[in-house]
DNA sequence: CCGGATCCGTTTCGATACTG
DNA sequence: CAGTATCGAAACGGATCCGG
């Protein structure tokens, strides 16, 4: 059995967004999509660190679910299904940006290009303003 | 067994953070430790949503092999064991606090206090400033 | 082909009981 | 008080199969 839909009884925002995020894939998944434009399921197999095909289908279906992406056939190509982030997912983009932030203080391992790590760390809110603007333009 | 350290193959900063924070637990934890400022296994027990006492000891025990945590005895009182955040885990704030803010705006059974909420929208950067200070001189 | 669904062994979770 | 021990339940993940 694959992940539900959970139901936490607590009201702390924290706690009620791990219901949605607090595992190991669902943020990854969501960071193809926003931040490396991936949009269909063989490119998010493919570019995931791994996922299993049956994982991400779960993780694909929760997310719509949650509202926080949609789903349809490519119109130029009916076998293919788009997926696409939400206003709601393209708000986890500060979360993303933090995590990044503290991974490349803290972790000496983790890596990111030179020109994407001094933006970050120059001018976040334009780099997310920026990333926004090109789902939001449908780019 | 419960959950081991992991190693990912990837040098994606996110997916390496999650490797650290990416379950339903450890952030909870965290959040505890430096937002509630409790300090003692029961306190933490009786706090997190009821988390399981072999949870929450597995996860202070990966906290501190991360070095997010440090450990030691209560010199006034020797059974109890203190636990404090480290840099590297006040570091996490700016990450807790966009989950919050997410939280805050698309999920309307998330609550936070008001003048909570108020600081968090108009004086992020402070809020998180005056709640590491309130670690860094240990009151 | 593409987007999954199913099967099934392994890992992790989590509630309860127990211990130094 | 700060954890272990146990054990059933849930999630993961690889392989394979299926429908359009």
């Amino acid at each position: 059995m694959t992940k539900k839909l959970p139901s936490r009884r607590s009201d702390c925002p924290i706690a009620r967004a791990l219901d949605f995020v607090g595992d190991k894939w669902t943020l990854l998944v969501l960071r193809d999509i926003i931040m490396a434009r991936r949009r269909y399921f063989q490119e998010l197999l493919a570019g995931n660190e791994g996922i299993a095909s049956n994982i991400l289908a779960n993780r694909l279906k929760l997310l719509e679910a949650a509202r926080m992406i949609t789903r349809r056939r490519d119109p130029a190509q009916a076998r293919r299904v788009i997926y696409e982030p939400t206003e709601k997912a393209l708000d986890l983009l500060p979360v993303m940006i933090e995590l990044i932030r503290w991974g490349l203080k803290h972790d000496p391992n983790a890596t990111a290009p030179a020109h994407f790590a001094r933006r970050l760390a120059e001018d976040r809110d334009g780099f997310i303003a920026d990333m926004r603007a090109l789902h939001q333009r449908g780019i």
